[in-house]
RNA sequence: GCGGACGUGGCGGAAUUGGUAUACGCGCCAGGUUUAGGUCCUGGUGGGCCAUUGGCCCGUGGAGGUUCGAGUCCUCUCGUCCGCACCA
C-alpha cells in the first residue's frame, strides 16, 4: 500500500489541467462553444498583488472554486477567471522607499500569485487573465472615462485637499495624523484644488432601489443604504431681511419649525464673510472660520467635543411665524450636506440643544408626547417615581412646563408616532406626521418651501496626485481649454519617472516630455493632465473585461458580455461592502445608460466571507501570528489546506485556525487515500446497478450504500443551502468512517466489494469540489474515469428511506425512552409501543394521561397529571 | 447614539418546518496492531448525584413568557464583535 503523497498527486493533476486547458470556457461563436448548457459566471474579487497571497486568499478562492466545480458538474458552462488589481499605493510607497519601479514589484507579485493559484489547484480559465496596470487593460479604463465625460458624468470641480506647507505636498487622508503631516509633523492645511469627480449622486435613487432585486446579504444591503443615506424632508426658505438674501435649509422635521430659535451656517458657506461684513462680529467670524477650515475632518467630527461657533450679527425670518432669529456660524454644520445651512431646533435635536446650552439660547418645545394616562396622573403630574420624575431625575414640584418632557435633561426626540404639536399656531394638536405634511404643503403654496430629499452620498472624487495609476486621458490647451484625448490615441501611456514622491503635484508632472503635448483639436501646445485615477475605477469594470479579455478592438463586444453578465455568484470580503460594490454598480448603470451594456446590476448574488483568526486572535504584523499558506501547502498539500479552511466553520463566518485542526483534516484525507488503496487492491470491479448494489456478491451492502446515498443527499443540500461546506465535509468524513467500520464487518457481515467501491468513489466525488486533486485521484482509481466529467451524483430516494425509525418517547416533554417502530405504523400503534416501555410505565405509575401528542415518524409525548 | 451580527462541551463548531442538544474535527481517556515511539485501528468522553445492569436531576449568556414540547418563537436584560456617525 502506497502512502498518501499529496505533493506528487497534486502535481500530476495540475499538469493535466494545465496541459489540457480543462477549465477554459469558450465564448459564443468560438469552437467548442456549447449552447445547450446554461452559463454560470462565478467570480471571486480580484486580488491586489502585494507580496505573496495570504490565508484570506486561500479561503476566498477555495470557496469560489468549490462553487465553480459544483456548478460545472451540475451541467453549467462555468467561467471562473482571474486577474490582478495592480495599480495602487502600496507598490508606489514601496518604490519611494526602495527605488524599485512599482511595475517591477507588481509583476513579481503577480508571478507569485499566479504560481500559488495553480499550486492550490484553483480551476481558472487562464486565457482571460488580466492586470489593471497593463496598457491593454487601462486603455479601456481611459475609454470608459471618456464615455462618462462625454455624458457629463465625469466633471472637474474645486475641492478641499490636505496640504503640508513644509513638504509642499498634497497628502492622502491616511497620511494625516492628528491634523499633522505624518512625515514632518507640520500642521496640515486645507487647499482648494481642481479635482475630477464622477457624478454617482445622480444614481443615488437607482442604487438604492435596485438593491431590492439582488440576492445579497442583508447586512451589505443595509450598509449600502446607510451609505447612500436618503432622507426625506423639506427645503424651507429663511430670509435675511437686512441683506435681502434667501437661505434655504433642508430639514427632516418640518413639524418642528415653530421651535426654530436660531440659524447656523457652515464655516465653508460662501456667504459667511459677506454676512458678517460691517457687523461688530466681523473679526471674530474671520478668525473662527479660518481656524475651523484648517482643522482636520476627524477633529471636527468628534461628537464629544463641545459645540463652538460665533454670532454673525444678523438675523433671518422664520417663515412659519415671522420671528427673527439670530444667525451663527458653527463647525457642527457641514457644507457638504443639505444646503450648508440649518434651522436650529434645540428642543428636538441633540446638536442644536448642545449649542443652545453653550450659547444660552432659547429652547422652545413644540412637540410633546400625546396624552397618556400612565404618564400624566391628573393629581400630581410629577410625583416621585412617576414617568416624569424619572425622565428628569428631579423631585416633584421643581419642574417647569417644558421640562416635563425632559427638556431639562436633553432634547425630546420621541419617535413613537404618538407625538403631538404644541406651541405651533394653527398646527397645535396635530400629530407629528400630519403636521410634517401640512406645514410643508402650506409653505409650498407661497413658495417658501417644498418637499425635498437629501443624500449622504457624495460624488466620487477620482483624481489622485499619485504616480502608479491610470493616467486621466485629457489635455489642457491654452486655446481650446480642456480637450479629451481622442479614442484612437489611447492608451495614454504612463511614463517612467525617476522620483515617485508626491510634491504637491502628481509625480507625473516631472515627466516634462510627456506632459508637453499637442492639442488634439487645434494642434497647438498643450499640457497633459498629470493626476491619475483612483484604483477603484480600475476595479469597477474588470468583470466586464473578463468576458472578452483578448478583444483589442473594443473594451468588450456587447453580445459577448450579454452572454455572460450578470455575474451569477460574486465572492469576496465584507471590507468591500460599500465602496467597490457601490462603484461597480454605478459603472454598470452608467454604461447601460450609454447603451454599452444590457444589465442594470453587475452581481446577481453576493457571498461575503468571514475572517480567519489564529488561536482566537486576529492576525497582525505586531503579533507576528500570520498563517502562511505556503507553509501548510508544502507540508500537507493544497487539498489539506483548502479543505481545512472550509471545514473550520461556515464560510461567511469568522473562523479560527489551529495547527492541530489542520492535522485532523490531513488525517482524514490520508484515511480516504488508504481506503482507496485497500479497495483497489482487494476488490474487483463488479457490474453494479446505479445505486451500487449487486445481487451476486456476498456481503451486506445495505448499511454502507445507505450511508453513501445519505452523504450524497447531505452534501448536496449543504452546498445548496448557502454553501455550508463545513458540514458537507463532515458528511464525507462520516461516510469514510462508516466505510472503515463496515469494510471488514466489525458489526456483522462485511459490506462487500460493490458497496465498498461505490462508497469510496462517492467519497472522492463528493470531496472533489473541496479537495480536487485527491477527489480526482480516488475517483479515477476506483471508477477509471475523470470525476469532473461526471455529473454531480444524485441520491437514490429509496436508499434514503428505511423501514423503521427510532420513536422518541416523552412523558411531559421529557425524553424517557427510544424504541424502534415501523415507518408506516399508525398513531395508536405508536402510542401502544410507547406505553409498552419500562421507563414509561415507571413514569406513568399512578398518574392519569391527559393528552397524547403523536408526531408520526418522530415522537410520542404523553402528558400526565 | 443609529444600524447589523453573534453568545451552545476543555476548544473550533453541528442541530431543514419548534420535536432525540452537542453531528464532524481537535483535545483527553481506554483497548488493540507495531521491535519501540510516532503512525494506524476500535471504543469512550456536557455537568452533578445514586448505582450491579441502570437510573434521577441539571444543562445552549441571564430573567420571564407562549407551547404537550423552546438552542430555535415573543418580551426584557447582560456581554462580545462589525459598520456608520455633528448627515439637520
Amino acid at each position: 500500500m502506497e502512502p498518501y503523497e499529496p505533493q506528487e498527486i497534486e502535481r500530476r493533476w495540475q499538469t493535466v489541467w494545465a496541459d489540457e486547458g480543462t477549465w477554459e470556457v469558450p465564448n459564443p461563436g468560438q469552437p467548442a462553444f456549447d449552447d445547450t448548457k446554461p452559463k454560470s459566471y462565478v467570480l471571486v474579487m480580484l486580488p491586489y498583488p502585494s507580496g505573496e497571497p495570504h490565508i484570506g486568499h486561500l479561503k476566498v478562492y477555495a470557496i469560489g472554486d468549490a462553487i465553480a466545480h459544483y456548478k460545472r458538474r451540475n451541467g453549467y458552462r462555468v467561467m471562473q477567471p482571474m486577474g490582478y488589481d495592480a495599480f495602487g499605493l502600496p507598490a508606489e510607497n514601496n518604490a519611494i522607499k526602495t527605488g524599485v519601479h512599482p511595475r517591477e514589484a507588481t509583476d513579481r507579485s503577480i508571478a507569485s500569485y499566479r504560481h500559488w493559484f495553480r499550486r492550490w489547484g484553483i480551476s481558472i480559465d487562464w486565457t482571460r487573465e488580466l492586470a489593471t496596470s497593463d496598457p491593454s487593460y487601462y486603455r479601456w479604463t481611459q475609454w470608459i472615462f471618456l464615455k462618462l465625460l462625454e455624458r457629463g458624468l465625469a466633471y472637474r470641480k474645486e475641492a478641499a485637499v490636505k496640504w503640508c506647507p513644509k513638504d509642499a505636498t498634497v497628502l492622502a487622508n491616511e497620511q494625516v495624523i492628528d491634523g499633522r503631516c505624518e512625515r514632518c509633523g507640520t500642521p496640515v492645511e486645507v487647499r482648494q484644488l481642481e479635482q475630477w469627480f464622477f457624478r454617482i449622486t445622480d444614481y443615488a435613487d437607482r442604487l438604492l432601489d435596485d438593491l431590492e432585486g439582488i440576492d445579497w446579504p442583508e447586512h451589505v444591503k443595509t450598509m449600502q443604504r446607510n451609505w447612500i443615506g436618503r432622507s426625506e424632508g423639506a427645503e424651507v426658505t429663511f430670509r435675511c431681511e437686512e441683506l435681502g438674501i434667501d437661505y434655504p435649509v433642508f430639514t427632516t422635521r418640518p413639524d418642528t419649525l415653530f421651535g426654530a430659535t436660531f440659524f447656523v451656517l457652515a464655516p465653508e458657506h460662501p456667504d459667511v464673510f459677506r454676512l458678517a461684513a460691517g457687523t461688530p462680529e466681523e473679526d471674530r467670524v474671520h478668525e473662527y472660520v479660518n481656524r475651523a477650515i484648517a482643522e482636520s475632518a476627524e477633529d471636527r467630527s468628534s461628537e464629544e467635543r463641545p459645540k463652538t461657533g460665533v454670532s454673525l450679527g444678523r438675523t433671518v425670518t422664520n417663515p412659519v411665524n415671522g420671528e427673527r432669529i439670530p444667525m451663527f456660524v458653527a463647525d457642527y454644520v457641514l457644507m457638504e450636506y443639505g444646503t450648508g445651512a440649518i434651522m436650529a431646533v434645540p428642543a428636538h435635536d441633540q446638536r442644536d440643544h448642545d449649542f443652545a446650552r453653550a450659547f444660552d439660547l432659547e429652547i422652545r418645545q413644540v412637540v410633546a408626547p400625546a396624552d397618556d394616562k400612565e404618564e400624566q396622573p391628573a393629581t400630581d403630574p410629577a410625583a416621585p417615581g412617576s414617568e416624569q420624575a424619572r425622565i428628569t431625575g428631579r423631585p416633584s414640584g421643581s419642574l417647569a412646563d417644558e421640562e416635563v418632557a425632559g427638556i431639562g435633561a436633553g432634547p425630546f426626540l420621541g419617535h413613537s408616532g404618538n407625538e403631538r404639536l404644541i406651541n405651533s399656531g394653527d398646527f397645535t394638536g396635530m400629530s407629528s406626521p400630519e403636521a410634517t405634511r401640512s406645514i410643508t404643503e402650506w409653505l409650498a403654496k407661497d413658495g417658501r418651501g417644498r418637499p425635498s430629499v437629501s443624500y449622504r452620498l457624495r460624488d466620487w472624487l477620482l483624481s489622485r496626485q499619485r504616480y502608479w495609476g491610470c493616467p486621466i486621458p485629457v489635455v489642457y490647451c491654452d486655446g481650446c481649454g480642456l480637450v479629451p484625448v481622442p479614442e484612437d490615441q489611447l492608451p495614454v501611456l504612463l511614463p517612467d519617472v525617476q522620483d515617485y514622491a508626491p510634491k504637491g503635484k502628481s509625480p507625473l508632472a516631472s515627466a516634462e516630455d510627456w506632459v508637453a503635448t499637442e492639442c488634439p483639436r487645434c494642434g497647438g501646445p498643450a499640457r497633459r493632465e498629470t493626476d491619475t485615477m483612483d484604483t477603484f475605477v480600475d476595479s469597477s469594470w474588470y468583470f466586464l473585461r473578463y468576458c472578452d479579455a483578448r478583444n483589442d478592438k473594443a473594451a468588450w463586444d456587447r453580445e459577448v458580455v450579454r452572454s455572460w453578465m450578470p455575474v451569477d455568484q460574486y465572492i469576496g470580503g465584507v471590507e468591500h461592502a460599500i465602496l467597490h460594490l457601490m462603484y461597480a454598480r454605478f459603472f454598470v448603470k452608467a454604461l447601460a445608460d450609454l447603451s454599452l451594456l444590457d444589465v442594470q446590476e453587475p452581481f446577481d448574488a453576493l457571498f461575503t466571507i468571514g475572517m480567519i483568526t489564529r488561536e482566537g486572535a486576529k492576525m497582525s504584523s505586531s503579533k507576528g501570528n500570520f498563517v502562511d499558506p505556503a507553509e501548510y501547502v508544502e507540508r500537507y498539500g493544497a487539498d489539506t489546506a483548502r479543505s481545512y479552511v472550509l471545514f473550520i466553520g461556515a464560510p461567511d463566518q469568522d473562523a479560527d485556525w489551529t495547527d492541530k485542526g489542520v492535522e485532523g483534516v490531513h488525517r482524514f484525507l490520508a484515511r480516504l487515500w488508504r481506503l482507496k488503496e485497500e479497495v483497489v487492491e482487494r476488490t474487483e470491479p463488479a457490474i453494479s446497478d446505479e445505486r451500487g448494489a449487486t445481487s451476486d456478491q456476498p456481503g451486506n451492502p445495505h448499511a454502507l450504500l445507505a450511508k453513501a446515498h445519505w452523504a450524497i443527499d447531505k452534501v448536496t443540500r449543504d452546498i445548496e443551502r448557502g454553501f455550508q461546506f463545513n458540514t458537507a465535509i463532515a458528511a464525507v468524513m462520516e461516510l469514510v468512517n462508516e466505510a472503515y467500520r463496515l469494510k471488514d464487518g466489525l458489526y456483522g457481515h462485511p459490506a462487500g466489494d460493490a458497496a465498498l467501491r461505490f462508497a469510496t468513489a462517492t467519497a472522492g466525488s463528493l470531496l472533489f469540489p473541496f479537495a480536487p486533486h485527491l477527489g480526482a485521484e480516488v475517483y479515477e482509481a476506483v471508477e477509471g474515469s475523470r470525476v469532473w466529467e461526471e455529473p454531480w451524483p444524485k441520491p437514490d430516494p429509496t436508499m434514503l428511506e428505511s423501514d423503521t425509525f427510532t420513536l422518541v418517547v416523552q412523558v411531559n416533554g421529557k425524553l424517557r425512552a427510544r424504541v424502534e417502530a415501523a415507518v408506516d405504523a399508525p398513531k395508536d400503534e405508536l402510542v401502544r409501543l410507547a406505553l409498552g416501555t419500562e421507563a414509561v410505565k415507571r413514569h406513568l405509575d399512578g398518574k392519569e394521561i391527559v393528552k397524547e401528542v403523536v408526531v408520526p415518524g418522530k415522537l410520542v409525548n404523553l402528558v400526565v397529571r
